[in-house]
DNA sequence: CGGTTTTTTGACGATGTTCAACTCTTGTGG
DNA sequence: CCACAAGAGTTGAACATCGTCAAAAAACCG
């Protein structure tokens, strides 16, 4: 309800984050474009080396952006899909009147648009929300993937199911929660997709998007987010200076969020969260 | 945020409801079962009189349950999937302290449950909100279709597209809209899904919630709701009494609510409903 | 009818918004 | 390197929206 979608179109906005730059995540070899996506699927389904150098071909073959530009990236109803390789970005909506609602927030490992069947996506758009770099993969590339290899298939099928749950979960959170307990949630939810990409250390991670940005994402106001956050602030629960987020106490922001990560399939990544929660009790 | 999931696992519940007395809608002949189907997803692809003895024949040839009951129904992890043949259902989940949100809602002709793959859907669950019938359907019994019947695949793939661009649209409406705009919009939403599948007369149709409902579903509280629901109706919007809502004003519904129904994807419905809007101008 | 659910009402309080100004940071260009 | 501009974060005060509690009235069901 407040910043209006000034990048709603196509305008570059200054660089600012790092987001992205994946030397090697504390939990696996410094990747190549395609393990990201290897590295997200296999989230879902156990990939064999061979599925995961397909997958790692299919990324290589084709187009990509150069490094950290400010993208307009087309919806889901071309004829590509947008994998994140760096940086972030959103989907959303505006009604008539400007209010902006933001429905979908993309980080490094997500395909922005399906793979198989699509829709016009009406109007909703996609843009970046910090400088990005995606590979843009024509839909039809992903045919003849899906014949042969039926564990890439459903990993495809699984992740889409998996962001319709996330649309469920944010249901949920506007619906039913309160200010406090929507940025928690959100926090958590951004900690965990964030960890699953290698893109965490220890408790910290950059956090993707502005105040006014979390302001479109959770229904609420951009002053109500800054006053809310530094409520969390102050409980101890999390500190956040510039983008850089840091989770003082993992199981406090949790049951605070009432969050329960169960619908991101993240399993293990939940373990490493919770060991990594105890091994830096506070910092 | 009000009212405890009191049907939450099973037991029932007084039936109250019509919803689902389709005897000839103003806009089709008597329907059989399966009829509801096709007309379903007629919305859209073009089916042959083939495709929709299929689809007819998908029904009649699997358990039904019978007329009016309350049921639980299963959750999309089970095996089959729920065909809504009369009355209506939700999905919904509810937080530890015993806020609910709903996140579905399920009319005739709705498939409950995604036709091929699904996930383990956590949480979530599913109850009807007043007597139903439906057919329960394995989903194996789709798998003989979808393979030789490529516009029905198509159309149960788009099926599962807009119901996603459901969920997307409640979000802005959650997130964006203030009460009256959210339950303008919800009811926009509603009439146009009921008239889909005939279950409307002229501007008049069956309201398948409670207030009580509608605050779970909305993110309100059903005391807002109720007041709300007021000022809709001195504003001249809406009649509504008991069940029974009545569009008094459907041009300045949309626009309170600013509904778009693109996301529906059911324009031929939208064509159909502003003629009926123009020639019913008061009752 | 008699009990239950649903709708309605009132008073009060909490949560969240708006507007406007100010500060801080960050990136840019001189 | 510094000055500057622009975006982002922060603050206060007034206000609107919406929730809670509690109780009554109305509708519905068997």
């Amino acid at each position: 309800m407040d910043t209006l979608p000034r990048y709603a179109v196509s305008p570059p906005r200054p660089g600012t984050s790092a987001l992205g730059a994946r030397r090697a995540g504390p939990d696996g070899p410094p990747e190549t474009p395609g393990g990201l996506l290897a590295r997200k699927l296999g989230n879902f389904v156990d990939l064999s080396d061979q599925e995961r150098e397909v997958l790692d071909d299919l990324v290589r073959q084709n187009r990509q952006y150069g490094p950290r530009e400010h993208l307009s990236l087309e919806n889901g109803h071309s004829r590509s899909v947008n994998l994140m390789l760096e940086g972030s970005a959103c989907r959303y909506k505006i009604l008539p009147d400007g209010r902006r609602q933001i429905l979908t927030l993309f980080i490094p490992g997500d395909l922005c648009g399906r793979c198989l069947p699509d829709l016009d996506l009406g109007d909703e758009s996609v843009v970046t929300l910090t400088a990005a770099t995606v590979a843009v993969i024509p839909r039809q590339a992903f045919v003849p993937i899906v014949e042969s290899y039926p564990r890439i298939a459903r990993a495809l099928a699984w992740n889409a199911l998996v962001e319709e749950g996330v649309h469920r979960e944010w249901i949920v959170n506007i619906g039913q929660r309160t200010g406090y307990e929507r940025i928690a949630h959100l926090f958590c939810e951004l900690f965990h997709r964030l960890s699953a990409v290698g893109l965490t250390q220890g408790l910290r991670c950059e956090l993707p998007l502005t105040q006014g940005e979390l302001a479109d994402a959770l229904g609420l106001s951009a002053v109500h987010i800054n006053r809310t956050v530094q409520q969390l602030r102050s409980d101890g629960l999390i500190c956040l200076r510039g983008r850089e987020l840091t989770i003082l106490d993992f199981p406090a922001l949790q049951s605070a969020a009432m969050f329960d990560g169960q619908y991101l399939h993240l399993s293990q990544v939940a373990r490493r969260i919770e060991t990594a929660a105890r091994s830096y009790p506070d910092l």
